[in-house]
DNA sequence: GAACACGCTTGATATTTATCAGGCCTCCTA
DNA sequence: TAGGAGGCCTGATAAATATCAAGCGTGTTC
């Protein structure tokens, strides 16, 4: 498939400095696709037969066990999803469904671990994005551990404010509810920690919140590079 | 230095395959050193100046907020830690200690970045060893997520007795506080989780673990493969 | 516009988990 | 051998979190 059909697909840090021929190899069998929101694009368990990049919309990394489910990740334009399993040839860890209107590329995992072999600079990309991604699920593993679910929520809207570009007021980027259960919590629970969030100045409505002063919530969330500090 | 002195180090999964006047290089400057126990190795923040290797005895990873503290992983022989901070050049996000008198093998981080570039048979077994690790952190997440306390105490306790050859009876390899720690819990609420799992057959006598009936166990702790298997 | 679906909120309650305090036991050391 | 420290266990209590059951509001559909 000629690459002008998704050209954004080869600004992807994972493809600088790859040889051109080879990422022709990469992009054999490639294509791109849109998805509605609420579809189910990979399913646990699953063989990992592509990997996924996200070009537009976004998209819910999630598990599930014994009839829970838990969110584990959104994945945002443009970075692409279960590198790890298609490296490995292993089935997916995680589930994964557009969360909206979504378009998604597809690649042979097995063109990725062919060009993996050949190709040692595409090799170092790929040692890169997943010492990220390691790093990344640490964290997150760390925020699990170490606080309750109030002082998760009061970091992650303080994270959040920086996306915004240190902007007062912003609007959640996902739902209540997922935000829940990204946060590892009911979403009874969250609407009640927005509640007590109140005390340090945070005003939620609807999807609109509001930091009156970030100085007061940081005293309460204690924000730490090593957990929330997405970039080392 | 010369390999003669540490030569298990070679044997490393990561380092197969790479060329040998590369293992040379990375091996300039690296030492061997014994520990006693308790030794904080390293802390988190810390720059990561040396990849380390366990080559005997064992490694507690843990990391630390306002006073808190959890324990995030045991490394033991013969594994490295803290690659993906090593790769990044970035600071430790874990601190380490040993947990018992350990023999510990440091090459400079430099090294393994220079040689990193250099070698794209080395790059490919970085890759597999940190997707290796991103797996094994998500299951850690799924695992923390999805379960309660006693589901993972009672999932702890099959895996290990499949690391201790299926054997009904075998010893915890980490004292009670540590494993509280590690399966996120206080080490009152581990005395309690035992005690509610003698209804499932397990019986405990300090550190010795007896399963009378192996799939009674099961019934209750429902292992899944995507959480639980190792090798995947 | 009425009816409905759905996500969110709220209150009451139950469960899970943590904290605090005390006691037991083992191991180490003076 | 007598303390003493530390890990572990137990009971009582407190805090955090989940569950259950309404109700509210908004947006959609017919």
């Amino acid at each position: 498939m000629p690459k002008s059909h998704f050209p954004e697909i080869r600004e992807l840090d994972l493809f600088q400095g790859m040889k051109e021929d080879h990422f022709l190899i990469l992009m054999r069998g490639s294509y791109v696709q849109n998805f509605p929101p609420q579809i189910e694009l990979i399913s646990e368990g699953d063989p990992s037969d592509f990997l996924h990049i996200v070009l537009s919309g976004s998209v819910d990394l999630f598990s599930g066990w014994r009839g829970r489910e838990t969110s584990m990740a959104t994945v945002t334009p443009i970075s692409t999803f279960i590198l790890a399993a298609t490296i490995k040839n292993a089935p997916y860890l995680m589930s994964a469904r557009t969360l909206e209107k979504s378009r998604i590329a597809l690649v042979p995992s097995e063109n990725v671990r062919d060009v993996f072999e050949m190709d040692p600079l595409f090799a170092q990309a790929i040692v890169m994005e997943l010492a990220r991604c390691y790093r990344s699920v640490i964290k997150s593993t760390k925020n699990l551990k170490l606080r309750t679910s109030l002082e998760r929520l009061a970091n992650y809207l303080l994270r959040q404010q920086i996306r915004a570009d240190n902007a007062a007021e912003f609007d959640l980027l996902i739902e209540k509810r997922r935000l829940a259960s990204f946060l590892g919590m009911t979403p009874e629970n969250l609407s009640r920690a927005f509640k007590s969030l109140r005390a340090y100045g945070v005003i939620v409505d609807g999807t609109r919140v509001q930091i009156s002063d970030r100085s007061d919530l940081e005293r309460f969330a204690k924000p730490c590079p090593l957990i929330d500090d997405q970039s080392i």
